[in-house]
DNA sequence: GATGGTCCGTGCGCTAGCGCACACATACCG
DNA sequence: CGGTATGTGTGCGCTAGCGCACGGACCATC
């Protein structure tokens, strides 16, 4: 079934037991993730969680004011939607779909069923809550001390990691919504990178031609965060 | 004994169905909280998790050039050390008690027993974990587009509502750090909060005259986080 | 009741990022 | 192939907050 071997890209489906796996698979729905979906709303209940493949996801705040400020991003390797087995049902934030692409979406209530079976699955979960949680605190830290060419970095990086290929595509104007930012603060930010040679820009599509040399300009946030994803999520690739 | 009732200071410990609250009443560990008090240091394995009842506890990132940034604050409502029962067994974060006082404290071996029963204590405190997570990610909103004068009042109410009464002992010096701004900064917000007629400062000492002043001059971001804890964790007090 | 430490107030020059306004370039589309 | 929307570059005045430096006030202690 391609089924199967698609779910495999996401990491989490893929550290699955074979077990579990075995019963997930059928309750497993594929599905497309365009640009700008919302897959669920400010404190409304999540009917699905999702496990993005190809796509990647933002959880946004809003304020009331329409200014926008993202709190983490999650890709192929985990999982939308963790307030559903947290308990609470809902957040105040909204998932977003940042970078068009595809994944597979579970039913709440068999979401529920299999994290209150209390095995692996639930702790592997948690785990990837965890992780999360790391990437929330040090957005809040970066926020607070670091420059905007510093978080744009960082911002490139953490979406490069959740992607194939050393290409995205994505507006300034979608970035500085993510990163809290003025747009025109993006652009310049986008061209010291550029003149740097570090990245080039056109239109919605950005090359990353030295990923190094971002990592160099980057603060200490992204490697906290990537460390503690890849302690908390090791690639057992539990085949 | 009077540790019992003590321990139903804490809110969590006091949400405890009896049968799970006869079991940990002799395993919790009455312990004084001193200011400045490190609980865990970033990165180390923890070896208990920590309950406060009067003290106040923030959860620190500090940085590599020493700056630091307060990620959350955890107080009679909470607990100290979720990464235990997530699963990771440490942050990169610091916990540092902001406020001296008293709380109780439990072997980390107990609280994974505890945990893996899978049971009501398990689900009240991934709920406490889901508000906790409320609180980071809006603590990221809040950096990113608040004033300092706006944090300030946020921080304030949040330290208000974990202690009792209206007065707390503060220096200028700490709250900067944990806000991570110049301390002049806070001096500055402090003396306009002051001549408003909202807050009398002295040496360490904060009087908090006009709680819903302070509510008003807030940002959004304090009401998000206290309707998210309401929700969450329901006074149900169950006796 | 002098000494030293802690805590708070104030001044000043500096810069990153904001808000606004507008020009230009590329893509799409009829 | 011309028009319109979309995306990017640039300029300019403005402000919050920074870094630094220093002065003054209160407190403890001997």
């Amino acid at each position: 079934m391609a089924t199967n071997v698609e779910a495999r890209n996401n990491h989490l489906l893929a550290s699955l037991p074979s077990d579990e796996s075995k019963r997930w698979l059928p309750l497993l729905e594929p599905i497309d993730l365009p640009l700008g979906d919302v897959l669920y709303e400010s404190g409304k209940t999540l009917d699905y969680v999702y496990f993005p493949t190809t796509a990647i996801v933002s959880l946004l705040y809003v304020m009331e004011n329409g200014a926008s400020a993202e709190i983490a991003v999650v890709g192929n390797e985990g999982i939308v939607g963790v307030s559903l087995f947290m308990g609470g049902g809902s957040t105040p934030s909204r998932g977003v779909v940042q970078s068009a692409g595809k994944g597979f979406r579970l039913a709440a209530v068999s979401m529920k069923d299999e994290f209150d079976r209390a095995g692996p699955v639930m702790h592997l979960l948690l785990r990837y809550t965890q992780a999360l949680i790391t990437q929330m605190a040090q957005t809040a830290v970066c926020n607070r001390h670091h420059s905007l060419d510093q978080q744009l970095c960082r911002w490139l990086l953490l979406s490069l990691d959740r992607l194939q290929g050393s290409e995205l595509r994505m507006t300034q104007d979608l970035i500085a919504n993510m990163l809290g930012v003025r747009r025109e603060g993006v652009t310049e930010a986008a061209l010291r990178l550029q003149t740097a040679g570090l990245i080039q820009y056109a239109r919605g599509h950005i090359k990353v031609l030295d990923r190094p040399g971002l990592e160099k300009r980057t603060c200490e946030c992204y490697a906290v965060v990537k460390k503690e994803y890849d302690r908390l999520l090791p690639d057992k690739l539990a085949k």
